[in-house]
DNA sequence: TAGAAAAAATGATCTGCATCAAGATTTATC
DNA sequence: GATAAATCTTGATGCAGATCATTTTTTCTA
């Protein structure tokens, strides 16, 4: 991948609809460009930003995927969450002024930065920023929810099932309606984030395509019956 | 208890300094007053309100304890958080419109209603208080990644002992500094909340108590280790 | 394209938790 | 305050998942 420098602002990207710069009229759209540092590359592994550092930005995801993860004491490693286009970083973080997390790239990906102090002043100008940073917020504890619920299933085929399915209404929020999904994350990754241990995430695979509902190539998931999949992830018997 | 007419404003209220109504100039506070219905009563059981009904409120909590709870297809339901005096039940739905969840009484309690609408023109008369709200979401967010580190604890002493820990930090915004605290739940909101089994909890206390790091009399804990207590929580080895 | 390294899948064993059952304790109700 | 009801605890058993070991597949790098 080429390191081209793209220079553009938010009134040319894709995304604008659903990031923050919809939340300011149009005509004063440079208002926002100004405070954003747009596009930048960010390679696999290469870290967005450490746990228990200063916070003061958040991240939109642009192309790509990222995700958080909190280690505790005894450095063990906790991924906390998955983030893909579209999506804001840094949310929890800007109420106490040090990140809760850190966040690493895991695949080669773009995003822009934006600091939480002129965005503030910015959103004293202009109320309805305010009102999105509110559904932002909103539908950030959903999909937080989301996971926390996906957590207490028990069976772990369940809760793989489950956690397809959320992701792939998640990643359908920009190509909808498509049966396929690419696990950008490793095996590694998704164990820690379902709390169980890689070579159970390799069975529970292995179960769910028995059952025929999904087929899998690689980290390319082909949900084949839907309706089998979510049946999978409400059975709650042990 | 006697079902006294409490009739007050926020401006008598002593958790006025962490509520809404610290992001408005104390002059204009009955103005906020006049959004909010103070100090209904709520006994144990009693709903809040119901999963899938238009959400139009936010609530908080002034005296005694609520739960949330998701009820799946099948008719399980998961309890997703737990609400003491101060905190704000119904964040998570303002985007929607839609209630993701039921909220209801663990104890016999207080509650203020806050609608969504009048709120938000409040805000944009008042900028502080939008910066309070993203304050407010950005805490919330932060404690419900808590509960899902917890959930992500293998061994079941493990995840109560985090829990208590956790629980004990939020009750402690309230009495700073306090070792012991009051369970408002019941081991089966308790067990539904951590995702193992009510005759599991009641292990793990055992094993607790056993360690020395606790002491429970009923629903009061005592924490009488607190460096071992979060040793154990720490512990990942299965 | 070949070899090395990393990631993922499969197998075997052991441990912790769910489940069912019964007993103990607390809370509710008259 | 006595009885009933609900809640909580403890015991025994079977099963799911963690762990360690090994094989297979994929990805990386020269």
């Amino acid at each position: 991948m080429p390191e081209k420098k793209i220079i553009d602002d938010c009134s040319s990207c894709a995304l604008a609809k659903r990031c923050l710069p919809s939340g300011i009229p149009v005509k004063d759209l440079y208002r926002f460009t100004n405070i954003v540092s747009t596009n930048r590359t960010f390679h696999t592994g290469e870290v967005l930003f450490k746990q228990g550092v200063k916070a003061a930005n958040l991240y939109v995801v642009k192309t790509g995927a990222f995700k958080t993860q909190i280690i505790n004491q005894f450095g063990d490693a906790h991924v906390s969450g998955f983030y893909l286009a579209g999506d804001i970083i840094g949310l929890e973080s800007m109420a106490g002024g040090v990140t809760l997390n850190s966040s690493i790239a895991i695949e080669d990906s773009l995003a822009c930065k934006i600091s939480y102090r002129p965005l503030s002043i910015l959103r004293k100008e202009f109320p309805s920023l305010s009102d999105l940073a509110v559904k932002i917020y909103s539908q950030a504890l959903a999909t937080t929810q989301d996971t926390q619920n996906c957590l207490s299933i028990h069976y772990a085929p369940s809760r793989l099932a489950q956690f397809l399915i959320l992701f792939n209404q998640r990643a359908n929020h920009l190509h909808f309606q498509q049966t396929d999904l690419h696990l950008n994350m490793s095996r590694q990754d998704m164990a820690s984030h379902l709390g169980i241990a890689v070579e159970t995430v390799s069975r529970s695979f292995t179960k769910l395509i028995d059952s025929g509902c999904i087929t899998k190539s690689g980290r390319i998931i082909q949900i084949i019956d839907r309706a089998g999949l979510e049946k999978i992830a409400q059975s709650s018997s042990y």
